[in-house]
DNA sequence: CTAAACCTTACAGTAAGGTATAATGTCAAG
DNA sequence: CTTGACATTATACCTTACTGTAAGGTTTAG
């Protein structure tokens, strides 16, 4: 099979096909005379892994040591549960945060709700954010939020 | 006040500071004669609004328009709250999507660890990963996880 | 007076994960 | 034999939120 249909086959297109083959998550594959990449089962295998691990929160990175892993002979699972779970952590770290915001938030819009506003906002631009509690103490803060705003998938 | 002062006050650069002021966040200041920008408080409000929203998860975007409602004299503060559920929401859904596949590696790794290691890998790269279900239908996968690859903060 | 520390501009680069374009070549059908 | 759908390459561009660098001008402490 050729580089368009290989793609379409997992719902990419070629030209992320060709990216991971440049990032080194895809061996060069055979070529037609005429210089077109062919494909086979083991290809597609390969690449749906790849299409699977991303929609599951996996780097192409991490992605790239899993294959290599795998390449050399070792069985990656150990490896795998082990970033699995780092994601689980650094999402409920965060969602721990954004609740506790979410909290202030409410309080304070309680109190917004029972004063005359300009009591409350005073000379803020928005009470709200002004009066959180300061917490640069936890480390490694939103800084990125989850996704929303690029990729399809 | 100078720029780096300001800066400083907030843990941030005096290169940040341009670039917010490019990004239309900031105003542009007075100068010195010699083409120094000059700061007072309310630039200095004004920055630890955007640092602190910032820190809350609201992207250089929606702090813009944030403070474009606030230049407007309204009170954005029922925008804010507004931004700051639907980031909760995504991460509520990024964690139910997240420990489903936490509750599918334990399962699988269970079967796993009864069964010779040949019969559950197979022909896969890791069963694991090509074992899960599709959850296709959850539109607006993880593609990004959260944080931890660069910011300071 | 000089050196350090600060400021100015403009432009390039980073990370991640691609997408888009240009200019050209190939292949099957009509 | 031409049209259209595919393929090839290289290069540029996108987002976000900056950071770094070059090449210079200014201010301040000693």
């Amino acid at each position: 099979m050729r580089i368009g249909e290989l793609a379409g086959e997992l719902g990419t297109t070629a030209q992320a096909v060709r990216f991971y083959e440049r990032a080194g998550l895809l061996r060069e594959p055979e070529r037609t005379e005429s210089g077109y990449r062919v494909y086979g089962a083991t290809d597609l295998k390969r690449l749906r892994f790849i299409r699977k691990a991303k929609e599951l929160g996996f780097s192409l990175s991490e992605i790239g040591g899993i294959l290599r892993m795998h390449d050399a002979g070792q069985v990656p699972c150990a490896r795998v549960m082990e970033i699995a779970e780092r994601h689980l952590r650094e999402t409920k770290a965060e969602i721990r945060r954004l609740s506790r915001f979410r909290a202030e938030l409410s309080s304070a819009l309680r109190r917004w709700k029972k004063t005359p506003r300009r009591a409350v906002t005073g000379d803020a631009i928005c009470a709200l954010i002004e009066r959180t509690v300061d917490d640069n103490h936890w480390k490694n803060g939103a800084a990125k939020s989850s996704g929303h705003r690029n990729g399809r998938i």
